[in-house]
DNA sequence: CTTCTATCTGAACGCCTGTTCATATAAGGT
DNA sequence: ACCTTATATGAACAGGCGTTCAGATAGAAG
């Protein structure tokens, strides 16, 4: 048979994605196949051809839709301008955004191999793009005094680096609340750059 | 043609635990195969089977020895009792042990999911008494009134998931030298710690 | 009711996978 | 010089891979 009641291109497209999503950040984009992705949207590997010209750009549009994402959501946000209250923003902002899309950003930073270089390339670039954004509010507190940074590159990298974990251990439902959570790495990044 | 000059199993061995500790790092697990590996140390496929029992093994090994490696080097230090110079030793053998091997660090992390059940048991057991070694060191700076940390496992873990990214971007011969990223991050981990 | 077209099937393509094993050979011991 | 044994080959196995495509079918359009 083929074109089963109710399935169409709007309806199997999404389908495919989220089926995709789920199974490379489970078992890691190399380790899944094609037919595997089919058959959690129950439909056979042909039929994901007229969704994806090949395995490869399903994995980069999963990537460069999340960071693209990310970015806007971020830029959507009334950014104060005091640089210690933006900084409070942009980690309850990280925190908040990173454990509503666990497998997306699992796949953000696991599956960066994976990619060809041109496409690797690209999403580097918004990776850039964000990590920018947390360097010019360090930036702007060293220049206010507010903050003491040895190197405003590195401490944005390990600020970064420190709030992803919390996607590691984090379930809700756990010992900590979400807003218990953001203030205990709160408190830790605001003392790790005050001056 | 079979035991070519100079190839022995003393010699042979570790090439290939060698070899796949470099492809697993570049490219993955699940996308390095048996003759890649055997290609690299210039024998056919079969011959890995003297020495390992099956590429999930092979993963395994090199996870367990980096994971033991870790815990030895660490145990062999003169560890001070004071937990202020305990964490800043932490914190530098930490970011040092890990920039020695990056590609074993990079393997212990990102290959996780890819070991057997029982192999992943008993990695996490290792990796837990590493970061117990940490947890203490801040559980007695808590207690003496040296460290104010709220939850001093979340503690624990992003401070250890902070230090982890330095080998991320870390590049000997770059912009800093090993004793000034030290220097940085031990900048921040104090401050994010101390009363 | 018929036609058209988007959507899906199912088989096929050539190639690669982890693993096994009979066979060959070079080194080490006597 | 011979024999043993560790070590390696190379072919084979059954199965999986990403991808293509002719053909079938169901829903929309007229």
């Amino acid at each position: 048979m083929a074109r089963t009641q109710g399935s169409h291109s709007d309806i199997t497209g999404p389908r495919i994605r989220e089926a995709a999503l789920g199974l490379f950040a489970r078992h890691g984009y190399a380790a899944v196949s094609m037919r595997q992705i089919a058959g959690e949207v129950g439909v056979q590997a042909g039929a994901l051809y007229n969704y994806t010209p090949d395995k490869q750009s399903l994995l980069f549009r999963l990537m460069r839709d999340h960071m693209q994402d990310l970015l806007a959501a971020y830029d959507d946000l009334d950014r104060p301008g005091d640089p210690q209250e933006a900084l409070r923003q942009f980690v309850g902002f990280h925190i908040r955004f990173h454990l509503q899309r666990p497998d997306e950003v699992f796949i953000a930073y696991m599956e960066l191999r994976n990619l060809t270089s041109e496409n690797f390339t690209e999403i580097e670039a918004l990776r850039r793009l964000y990590e920018d954004s947390l360097e010019n509010i360090l930036r702007k507190g060293q220049k206010s005094g507010q903050f003491s940074v040895t190197d405003t590159k590195i401490t944005t990298l390990a600020v970064i680096a420190m709030l992803n974990g919390v996607i590691t251990w984090y379930r809700s439902g756990g010992r900590l609340s979400l807003d218990e959570v953001e203030q205990v790495y709160w408190d830790m990044v605001r003392r790790a750059v005050s001056a």
